[in-house]
DNA sequence: GTATACAAATACAATACTGTATCCAAATGA
DNA sequence: TCATTTGGATACAGTATTGTATTTGTATAC
């Protein structure tokens, strides 16, 4: 196989995902704060230079970081809905899906990171909510449908309980991550379970 | 009233309890990674050399603003339950006592920091950790009471809930304090409200 | 009162990070 | 193939931060 000779926007577009790959990887690592450009410039395999003609601020970068992993997640999710599956399977791809999260991605330390910097820094905060609004609504339109699915009504506003989810995921996914001796995965995972059928099921 | 001249260890434990306060403010706004020590001392008055003869560490210092932090709630708790009220009254005092956090305290944002830097820092997720555990068994206790009163059977083991109640609240909480448009002060309540009550009397 | 112990101030050396300004080399397009 | 563009490397100047080493001044003990 030929080695392709990559066009000038190819190759640019390369190093932005490489270089947002090991922001990815460095910001979860220490934290957008200690994470220097150096670092993850190192990581990608570039120099400072690479960044500074790609990005304009760290902050700059971060912000795509988030915005790649919402769009990733919103799809898989609308992929889920999308397969027209029934209920129960529904249910078991959804916990697959945040199950294989669970293991192996540290994408919900970014998030952490985020709503963090959000409360300190308005300008932020403006890009960052808008990205959370859409999660919040992608998560409420899955709500919706899932309700109708069952041929129930949503116990409360989608939109509220979509907030809960989001709150009640990332602190449980925060706990089982940060003590799995004290709230192992099954246990996590059982404990989603119990609220998600209190609240849909009463 | 004449001004009390301090004996040796009042003062150091007062500059301790300043450099703290300060410490709460400081990181709360800027993150701890950002809060530098001279940040830190100048907000209270001091200069490194009271910092550095104070505390090992800028991570020994967060560590008991934590502790700090706990032992108020702790106790806030422990009151609730000892005055003996109601169940209307207490639950009315339990919504007061999160509705002035809510208002008011920045120390949620300390606890969110607190989490990711224990996710990322192994040594400090052992302390980390213990606190977090005395935490849950703080509200896993007041459940447990707040059951008995009502004659029920917690729907779910005491421990499990109450991460559950720890999750749910810190991120309904941030919501609320990074988008008040989208989440506001009643709107936060409200969706606590219904959760529990879901969880509580299904 | 005088000695000492210790809290806090000051001075200092070492390091790390940022952003820009400049330079080089490869890809485009005629 | 030559000129131009531009992605990315390198060099540099400025600044912030850390931790320690040393000094100072005041509260305690004798």
């Amino acid at each position: 196989m030929p080695r392709k000779r990559l066009t000038r926007d190819e190759s640019r577009d390369l190093t932005r995902q490489r270089l947002l790959d090991a922001a990815a990887v460095i910001i979860a690592k220490k934290g957008l704060a200690a994470a220097s450009v150096e670092d993850i410039v190192e990581r990608a395999g570039y120099t400072r230079g690479a960044f500074y003609s790609n990005f304009d601020s760290k902050t700059d970068l971060f912000i795509e970081l988030l915005k790649r992993d919402h769009d990733d997640i919103s799809h898989q999710l609308q992929q889920i809905l999308d397969a027209g599956l029934s209920i129960e399977d529904t249910q078991r791809q959804l916990t697959l899906f945040y199950g294989q999260c669970y293991r192996d991605d540290s994408n919900f330390a970014l998030w952490a990171e985020a709503r963090l910097h959000a409360l300190r820094d308005a300008k932020f905060r403006a890009r960052f909510n808008a990205l959370c609004l859409e999660k919040r609504d992608v998560i409420a339109y899955f709500i919706t449908q899932f309700c109708k699915m069952m041929g129930i009504a949503p116990p409360a506003p989608a939109a509220d309980l979509a907030f809960s989810t989001m709150a009640l995921i990332d602190g449980i996914r925060f706990f089982n991550a940060c003590m799995p001796n004290d709230l192992p995965d099954d246990k996590a995972q059982a404990v989603l379970s119990a609220i998600f059928t209190a609240t849909f099921f009463r």
